[in-house]
RNA sequence: CGGGCUGUAGUAUACCGGUAGUACGUCUGCUUUGGGAGCAGAUAGACCGGGUUCAAUUCCCGGCAGCCCGACCA
């Protein structure tokens, strides 16, 4: 990509309406811009980065079978009749038709819609399991929209929901969709500071678990257990905390985001749905559900949260909207190495534009991506490769800077 | 949803009861080209509605919008 036609710019000042890092490093380096109050566009690089985090949970969703599908986020009425959460799901967004007097909700989850459509193929105990999930544009009338990408009305979530015939079906994938999301955090480079969290199960079961990442800009207080890389969150602590697993005290308190949720919902929406199979002895039972979510879109803005300097991002290859920034000083022509980075399959952002060497390096350490590439007069054939988390530069070959672009 | 703060060019800001200044951006020209370079010129602005006043961007009321704290939540 040619950063002369690229659609977005980058800006020297910070927005005045944002003070979460997230969103200030992302709407200066031009990755997304802000429509209103928790509703942001993706640009071209915010895209890149956005489909590279969904690229990385599919395939993990994927491994552990879950089959894609893409339900409506418009949303009939008597769904979440049924349910009762019509009435009592408060940041449901609810609407009237302007031409009858249908009413609809836009979809926070799909709980209501996934329950009755997997009651048409799941009919006998041979139908289960069943693994479905979509990624997909959520909606949620949030009281308060804040933390740049943290918290929005629109986001773009993964949800998993599975179907068992039993319990212990049930806690079997419930362990695996664990391990999938400690592998999908470690891909995005987050691991380290991501801890498998005890919380409250809210109006679905006493308890449930989540990740949570540890940020500077998080919204819930977790009390970590170093030994055994667990946390708890401060919501379900009542006497002065004790670890679940190994019963130490000496637990750290942090300030952390949600990165992913899992539960078990058990019959929660089987029954109010009929969702029910034929077992082996003829008799009738109920669904055994789990679902499992993961903010793709919060994920991005918890990335930028944490990988960033005073000069601004610093992405992880891993999501990284291009591997490579290359840049052309003075009157050297970076066309040729351009081609050259592109046929070897190289991923990279060209700043072919006419200004000075100045704003191409400070916009490259702005946008962060992993490796900067300078061709310059100063360096006749060779280039300046440097990685964005190092400081010191390597004057190479062109051969050598493609070796260590397709090698790393 | 409670409490607080704030709305001025594209962006960030300044001043002011007498119709607005700066920086960046953008446009033109020339010079520059290894850390947002220089000179000259140009462009562009008071959230909406009502009130007070001779006069409102400024003061008051209402609306809308944004941010922060709290509660709630992926």
């Amino acid at each position: 990509m040619k950063q002369s036609q690229l659609f977005s710019k980058t800006s020297r000042n910070v927005p005045k309406d944002e003070t979460s890092v997230n969103a200030q490093l992302l709407i200066r380096a031009g990755f997304v811009d802000k429509l209103m109050a928790g509703a942001y566009s993706y640009l071209p690089l915010g895209y890149r980065v956005l489909k590279n985090i969904e690229a990385i949970v599919r395939e993990e969703i994927e491994k552990i079978g879950g089959q894609e599908i893409l339900m409506p986020a418009l949303q009939p009425k008597a769904n979440w009749e049924t349910t009762g959460r019509w009435d009592t799901y408060d940041t449901l967004f609810r609407f009237t038709s302007h031409y009858s007097a249908s009413e609809y909700a836009l979809g926070p989850t799909h709980e209501e819609i996934i329950s009755p459509l997997a009651g048409q193929s799941i009919l006998s105990y041979q139908d289960l399991p069943k693994y479905v999930f979509q990624i997909q544009t959520k909606f949620r009338d949030e009281k308060r929209a804040k933390s740049g990408l943290l918290r929005g009305r629109e986001f773009l979530m993964k949800d998993l929901y599975s179907f068992h015939a039993d319990e212990s079906d049930l806690d079997d994938y419930y362990e695996k969709v664990r391990q999938a999301y400690v592998r999908i955090y470690d891909r995005l480079g987050i691991g380290e500071s991501t801890y498998f969290t005890f919380a409250s199960g809210g109006t679905f079961a006493k308890y449930s678990h989540e990740f949570q990442t540890v940020t500077g800009a998080g919204e819930d207080a977790i009390y970590i257990c170093d030994k055994c890389r667990i946390a708890i969150n401060k919501e379900i602590i009542e006497d002065q905390s004790t670890c679940p697993t190994c019963g130490s005290k000496d637990l750290n308190e942090s300030v952390a985001t949600e990165v992913g949720n899992i539960f078990k919902l058990k019959t929660k929406y089987s029954a109010p749905f009929k969702l029910v199979y034929k077992d082996k002895n003829g008799g009738e039972k109920e669904v055994i559900m789990g679902c499992y979510g993961i903010g793709i879109s919060r994920l991005m803005g918890v990335i930028a949260e944490m990988f960033n300097d005073d000069k601004g991002l610093i992405w992880p290859e891993a999501v990284a909207p291009f591997k490579a920034h290359l840049l052309a000083l003075g009157d050297t022509s970076g066309d040729d190495f351009y081609r050259d980075l592109q046929a070897a399959g190289v991923q990279v952002l060209y700043d072919d534009r006419a200004v000075g060497a100045g704003e191409k390096f400070v916009d490259a350490d702005l946008i962060g991506l992993p490796w900067r590439i300078v061709v310059s007069p100063k360096l006749g054939d060779q280039v300046e490769i440097k990685n964005r988390r190092d400081t010191e530069v390597r004057i190479v070959s062109k051969e050598e800077a493609l070796k260590i672009l397709k090698g790393e």
